[in-house]
DNA sequence: GCCAAGCTAGAATAAAAATTCCAAAATCAC
DNA sequence: GTGATTTTGGAATTTTTATTCTAGCTTGGC
């Protein structure tokens, strides 16, 4: 009997290391099916359970079916979740050594290499994260987010390394509908007449503060609007608004810093204020 | 029938750590009969075989027989090699699995406080910062830099969330004085034709994709610029387009991440090309 | 050297896991 | 819409793996 249908994958050979397979799994992953696109979603997002876990642990963890994992592993080319699972165990030793130790080795080479400065800014940034949690004061934070919930319009105020933040925040806020504007500065227009007496102000500015950010704010504040500040120290220019003042202090890499106890805290604000206006 | 012979060894509790068990390997090993005292060896000298092996793997591996393999478990208090490995497995990867348990409650709950928010945001960007120097390949890392610190102009794609990281990217650069421009779809005006050969673009996205980065990623490659892609899984459109592939998982409380990881990529990225380029 | 106590090897069994299969559902082309 | 084709979910099957059992061996005391 002739052979009349023949695979409609033609028998590909497993890929040979853990790069190659997500390599592949990068070039396939566009026209998979959809439980088979999922289940390649979870994988790549963690790989390191593939290891240590049996087709079903997997196939719950990810929402699909076993069997969808089966038809995954043989689409990329093994015979079968066991032949995949030996790949990712070969390559598992290698990644034993814990966050501790890879810092430490990673921080021996000095700042030469991009590795090692990767490195230095994560660690600052955990640093960074530690203390926000003792700079940002909660009852402040409170009455931030009791202000803000009750602002009619919500504007944002900050340039230069303050503008992701603020950034960040007028992304926040438009996914969860409530009504803020960001002010760029674009195009050197001048939106402050913009600013009400029923709205409120998130200025976000470090030292050294940007003067332009101190001038609208404080006309915002002439306005009769409400002022939240975030910044790094109490004598920051904006506590002369009677602003609501969060601190946060950054710890330096050079001339950089990492942001990450700032866009922490802008964002922890803003999905307070969208909780509590949708509350009401 | 009364109970003539009690065991030999009092049913014992199970270590709840691996420092427990080695503590209680430690004090028993002497007085061990010779093959479990082999294999405790073994087991002292390869602890990290056992997340991953079968019994008969560790029982080949150590030249004894299954069989003496699960004595030993027995002796240390498990109730058999399965409860053993399951402790193993637990230490190996601590800091991941109950993460999406918690914040699944917390979506549940919601919320009380903005400071019980905000710690859950810091808790997640540490966590997210710790596993950033697993998913950031140091070769791909050196790889993008080079390619950065060659280009004539940088460009910077991302829009939405992914826009806070792009326009950090473009402080960065401006203040280091390389030649960088920020693509932000501002007043819809599309530049790409400004992306020549020697240029290359960094792009930053993450799932959902949005359409119009990878659609303008694509048109730079087609115009024969190097792409940097700064996104969360292989899988991602970017992959397609030879695109230097920089990993960043980032977990996520609610419907929003703090972004910490990512930006701590940027920045050390964003540096690493300064001193490179400073330093020719 | 003989006996008792405990230990070991290997086979037998039970449990769990991987893999296959197929009917039902979804998708696509017309 | 209709039929062909692909994809899916779930159960059935096979394979692998853990665990138990027991006859024989080793060791140590006398």
């Amino acid at each position: 009997m002739p052979d009349t249908e023949s695979d409609p994958c033609p028998p590909t050979s497993p890929p040979a290391t853990i790069d190659a397979f997500f390599e592949r799994l990068g070039s396939t992953a566009e026209h998979l099916p959809k439980r088979l696109k999922q289940f390649a979603d979870f994988i790549a997002a963690n790989p390191d359970r593939v290891p240590v876990s049996t087709v079903a642990e997997l196939a719950e963890g990810a929402d699909v079916q076993p069997s969808a994992v089966m038809r995954f592993c043989q689409e990329m080319g093994f015979s079968g979740y066991s032949q995949m699972q030996k790949l990712f165990r070969s390559d598992y030793s290698q990644k034993w050594p814990d966050y501790t130790t890879r810092l430490a080795k990673l921080r021996e080479h000095g700042t030469e290499t991009p590795s090692a400065l990767l490195a230095e800014f994560v660690e600052v940034g955990r640093s960074s994260l530690e203390n926000l949690l003792t700079t940002v004061d909660p009852v402040a934070l409170q009455q931030a987010v009791d202000v803000l919930a009750r602002a009619e319009t919500i504007h944002m105020i900050g340039f230069r390394r303050a503008f992701p933040v603020t950034s960040y925040l007028a992304y926040a806020f438009e996914k969860m509908n409530v009504p803020a504007v960001l002010h760029s500065g674009i195009a050197n227009i001048n939106m402050e007449h913009l600013i009400r007496p029923n709205d409120a102000v998130i200025a976000v500015t470090f030292a050294p503060y940007s003067q332009i950010t101190v001038d609208m704010a404080t006309q915002a504040r002439r306005n009769g609007a409400d002022i939240v500040a975030i910044t790094d120290v109490v004598t920051s220019p904006l506590a002369r608004l009677k602003a609501i003042q969060l601190l946060v202090s950054e710890l330096d890499v050079g001339a950089f810093r990492a942001l990450s106890a700032t866009l922490s805290l802008a964002i922890a604000l803003a999905v307070s204020v969208g909780a509590q206006r949708n509350r009401i």
